[in-house]
DNA sequence: TGTAAAATACGTCTATTGACGTAAGCTGAT
DNA sequence: ATCAGCTTACGTCAATAGACGTATTTTACA
C-alpha cells in the first residue's frame, strides 16, 4: 500500500465545474498532494502511461467513452487501479454497471466530504465503498413491490414455492389444494406479471420483493 | 417525533451478557433517559402494553419466538415501532427476513458505538439504516461469484438466455447452436448448480451475480 | 344484500423441460 | 503426447408446464 501521506488522486468529468471545484476540495484533505483533473476517458486513459493515481474518481455519464468502458478500458492496463464512480442521479443500473466493470466505490455528487473522506479511506485499505443513500436504498427497496400489490395472497405464498423450485403437485400437497387449482394459479400469475415462463415468473418476484435471496 | 432528548430504548436479546453490556453503552449516549432490557420476545409483547420505546434493539437469535418473529407480533400491535434488529453473523438471510419484518434497521453486535448512535439518529427521523459492513457486503457481493466460477463460459450463456425466459430453441437460434446442445447444457447447469428446475436455476444465477437484475 | 374478486377445481392438448445415455472434436495443461 | 474438461450433437421417454376452456364456492366490500 502506498504511503498515506502522499496521496496522488485523479478526477475524471467531464463538467468543467464539478471537476473543478471537487480538486479544490480534493486538494484541502490532508495527506493529498496531488491531484489531477481529466475531461474525458481517452484523456484519462493516456495519462495512465504517464502517471497512475492512488484513486480515481470517475464520472459514470460522459460523452464518447462513459465511465463504465472507461474503467474496463484502464483496468485491462492496470488491474489494481482503484477508480470510484460518481454519478448525478442513484439509478441502481448506474452503479451496478460501474461495479460490475471492477470499480471499488461509488459516490454520488451530492455525498458530502465526510463520506469522500471514508470513501477514499476504505478504497485504499482494500475494502470497498459505496455511497450510504445508495446502499441504503438498495436494502429497503424491492421490498414495496409496487405492481405486486396485484396478487393476491394465495397467489403470493405459490408464487414462493415456484421460486423455491417446487413443482405444482408439491405445492399443492403443501397447501393442501388440488394439483389443478395450483396449474391454475400458475397460470394467473403469468398473465398478472406477464411473465411467460418461470424463469420470468421468479425473476418478476425477486424483483418485487415477494421473495427473500 | 419524539423529543430527542428523552429517549427510552428496549433491548430484547437471551444473551445476559451482551444486553447487559449493550444497556450500559445506551445509557451513556446523550438523550437517552431510560433503557430497559428484556430477554426475550414473549416479555416484550408483553411489555408494550406498559409502555412503548422510542426504539428498540432485537436480537434475531433467540428461543422460542425469535426476532423476527417477535418483529411481525409487536408491529401488529404498534405499528409505527421502530425495531433495529441485531445479529452476530452477516448471513443475507438474517437481516432480509428482518427487513421484511418491519424492522427500520440491522445492526451486527461488532458495530461500533459511531454506528448505534447514527442508528439512532436515522431511524428516529424516519430513515431506515443498516450496518454499513453489511450493506456494502450486498452490494458487492454477487459480483465475486466464487461458485460461479465452476460454470464455464458457455453455460453462464445460456443460463442467462435462460433467465431471460427464453426457450431452448430460441437460445439455439440467438447462439448459433443445435436445439439439443442446448439441452444439454441446461442439463449440466441443473446438476452443476444442483439445481432441479429452471426456477432454482435463476436463483442460484441471481444468487451469484450471473445475472444484473 | 348484492356484486365483484378471489379461490377452488376439472378437462384437453401441445410445448417444454428434465433424466437417461452416447460420442466426436477441440483446448489447455502436465 | 496424453488426459481432463469444454463444447458440440444426437436419441428416447416421462414429467412438467403452459394455453385454451368452464364452473362452483368463498370472501370482501360497497
Amino acid at each position: 500500500m502506498r504511503k498515506e501521506n502522499k496521496l496522488v488522486i485523479h478526477i475524471v468529468d467531464d463538467h468543467l465545474l464539478f471537476r473543478e471545484g471537487f480538486r479544490l476540495i480534493l486538494s484541502g484533505l490532508p495527506n493529498v498532494i496531488k491531484v489531477v483533473d481529466m475531461s474525458s476517458g481517452q484523456e484519462f486513459i493516456n495519462q495512465l502511461r504517464v502517471e497512475v493515481a492512488d484513486i480515481v474518481f470517475m464520472d459514470i455519464n460522459m460523452p464518447a467513452m462513459d465511465g463504465i468502458e472507461t474503467t474496463k478500458n484502464a483496468l485491462a492496463l492496470e488491474p489494481d487501479l482503484k477508480i470510484v464512480g460518481l454519478s448525478m442521479y442513484s439509478d441502481p443500473l448506474y452503479y451496478k454497471q460501474m461495479i460490475k466493470a471492477g470499480a471499488r466505490g461509488f459516490l454520488l455528487k451530492n455525498s458530502d466530504i465526510g463520506e469522500v473522506e471514508r470513501t477514499i479511506a476504505d478504497v485504499l485499505s482494500g475494502k470497498n465503498y459505496i455511497a450510504q443513500e445508495l446502499a441504503m436504498q438498495l436494502v429497503f427497496d424491492g421490498f414495496s413491490s409496487e405492481n405486486g400489490e396485484t396478487l393476491s395472497d394465495r397467489e403470493k405464498e405459490v408464487l414462493y414455492h415456484i421460486c423455491k423450485g417446487l413443482p405444482n403437485n408439491q405445492i399443492a400437497k403443501i397447501l393442501s389444494l388440488s394439483k389443478r387449482t395450483v396449474d391454475k394459479h400458475r397460470e394467473n400469475l403469468l398473465s398478472k406479471t406477464g411473465a411467460g415462463n418461470t424463469a420470468q415468473l421468479v425473476m418478476y418476484a425477486i424483483k418485487h420483493g415477494i421473495i427473500t435471496l
